[in-house]
DNA sequence: ATTAGCACTCGAAAGGAAAGAGTGCCAACA
DNA sequence: TGTTGGCACTCTTTCCTTTCGAGTGCTAAT
């Protein structure tokens, strides 16, 4: 255990550390933190946090600069649990009440906004699962061409033109558009299989082709239904934090995020909707996070709509403020992308922040 | 009007200046271009040229360098029209065959394509006019439910699902179905007046609203439509290019450009498709791209279909290998896009390089 | 246990000298 | 008249040395 002092004495680092990007030492702490003691007993604590592993010094005559084993101990009991202030959060409400159209576009947009909010580079990402088609309409245009409309079961609508080298019967087509609403309704993308795919094609009485091209169809809206839709935004951010004034280091992060690199570690799932989860240097999996810290706020929107909103920054980062912002939209997004229609404002989620506790 | 050696050498300095980056001097000159003659004989040439505006020198003992008007020079008279081996264009072809889908996602596939190809961020833009609506369905799903399906002139096709608060007739909306069906069509956005969707309510005799709800979207789609779509890409490669070393410096300028930055000046449209278009340095308008420089290729994928795909690097850029590349990138969206179906390939488009030659 | 004091360390900043690349110009030359 | 070798000159870049100062660690006093 680390005494209540040794704890103030860290934070004090910390926040000093965070906004300065300078190494701290004891004489700033004094006069800074509330603890009526001089800077020779600081010396002797910070002593004491250097070779516990929670700070350390750049070299011998510097301050003292955090570990990430210092800024976890912050994250995890130390950091005051940052509430916005009542306009803030109505600001980020109001904004994100403005940018809501299609899930594609609101996940790029609500990206964008955090990156704005919190002046890092910031990433979205949406899965959903055990997606199955809830309806399903052909529309014959001319004997060559016809459109495929389909509803899926987070009430979400595709569709396709699909133009034929050859002509069709529009009682075909007729036959077709009934026979899949019934029998490619409520399933899910594993249930359509080619048994399924034949006994439609001849119970429509189909020498044509056409029921595979729409099953393709249906297996592809499936498919891409399913697939995560990712965003980030605002990597350019990354250049005004002085730890990347050097431009190949800043270049490689960049590259790695805008190549889709994988930010979370891939055995965690997004179970947890509403946590808020902090991946400080070295915890990162990805090597070329290694020095560089994430926080991930997950939320579900239902019908198996699941998804994450993050930024990457440097492990010198306003953990709480973060967090809190990132808190806010993931709740946000929650109710909004859920129920369709918004519930009543105003209630945050509780902040609960959990990160990798192991061996570090 | 300017001798034939003085542009070898000038086409020299700038060959050299683009590969290293670094000003260059008559010794390096006089050993590399083929022309007999020695050092001294380059330096009073070189000496002429900086007096008659095409080089400058950073400093009394330095080297020399192009200025925007030497490119100029260059782009417009002495760059040989490279072109790209078959291979090579074989490959652009063949990569940007796999990238076909939606126009939303093909204009982002390509610019990223175009930025992993000339590695210099890239952007793409594409704008459609006089876009009007082919087709228009209503899917009725229930009674407060219902999918609106419009086939556009462009042979997209949109949709909306719809919710209402109250209950409407099957048969009101088959009749609405009708009505827009023969009353929307062929026309374009402005055609759609307030006395237009009257007379269709009228005439569908709906006393709930419904018609009006639906000639929103008809509008909304319109609009959307023929909003210009951009994509940005690959800004993180600026930090590869010596001149942005400075993280200030490229932070400017990917800021502008992910904020959407205007890269074209706005009086000059997008008509002559096929064209190249070279902007050096101060010849642009915008503030952050007085010393970048943009090369630009327009496309025409007809029906109304217009669009640029370009990039931005410093003013030291291979003017000749980019614009080689984005004339065979928007050759193809131009086949693409257009006819639906890719013509023979292997044709490029001819070359024409043209800029800004005003005064300077 | 805390504190004042002080010698010590080490990086950052400032100054200066040397190196080197490249020029400009002059005088010789074809 | 255009070209060339030669050479002094200029200016940046690099490297070394010195200085400066922030911050430490330790000791002795409280």
């Amino acid at each position: 255990m680390i005494s209540e002092r040794k704890k103030k004495i860290l934070a004090a680092v910390i926040d000093e550390y965070v906004r300065t990007a300078e190494p701290v030492g004891s004489k700033a702490i004094a006069s800074k933190a509330g603890l009526g003691c001089s800077s020779a007993t600081i010396r002797n604590e910070l002593a004491e946090l250097v070779s516990l592993g929670y700070l350390e010094q750049p070299h011998t005559s510097a301050g003292r600069v955090p570990t990430p084993m210092g800024y976890r101990m912050y994250v995890n009991e130390l950091m005051e649990k940052q509430r916005l202030s009542l306009e803030e959060t109505e600001d980020i409400n109001r904004r994100m009440n403005q940018k809501l159209r299609e899930l594609d576009d609101t996940i790029s947009d609500v990206s964008r906004l955090a990156s704005q909010l919190t002046d890092y580079p910031a990433l979205a990402l949406t899965t959903r699962t055990a997606v199955t088609i809830k309806r399903f309409d052909i529309i014959y245009v001319d004997a060559n061409t016809f459109i495929i409309v389909v509803m899926l079961s987070d009430n979400t609508v595709k569709n396709k033109l699909v133009k034929l080298p050859v002509s069709v019967d529009q009682k075909l087509v007729q036959r077709l558009s009934a026979l899949f609403n019934s029998g490619f309704t409520g399933i899910t993308e594993e249930a359509v299989t080619p048994l399924l795919i034949n006994s439609t094609e001849r119970a429509a009485d189909d020498t044509m082709g056409v029921t595979s091209v729409i099953a393709a169809f249906a297996i592809e809206v499936l498919t891409e239904a399913q697939t995560p839709t990712a965003s980030i935004s605002g990597e350019n951010r990354l250049l005004s934090q002085p730890e990347f004034r050097d431009p190949d280091k800043a270049h490689r992060l960049m590259g790695y995020l805008s190549g889709g690199g994988y930010i979370l570690p891939p055995n965690e799932s997004m179970d947890a909707a509403g946590e808020i989860k902090v991946l400080i240097g070295p915890e990162n999996v990805a090597e070329e996070l290694k020095d560089s810290s994430v926080v991930i706020a997950t939320y579900d929107a239902g019908d198996n709509t699941k998804g994450m909103i993050g930024v990457v920054g440097p492990t010198r980062m306003d953990y709480s403020a973060v967090a809190a912002k990132l808190s806010i939209l993931a709740a946000g997004l929650s109710r909004r992308l859920g129920s369709g229609e918004a519930p009543p404002e105003g209630m945050h989620n509780k902040l609960i922040i959990k990160g990798d506790t192991g061996n570090e």
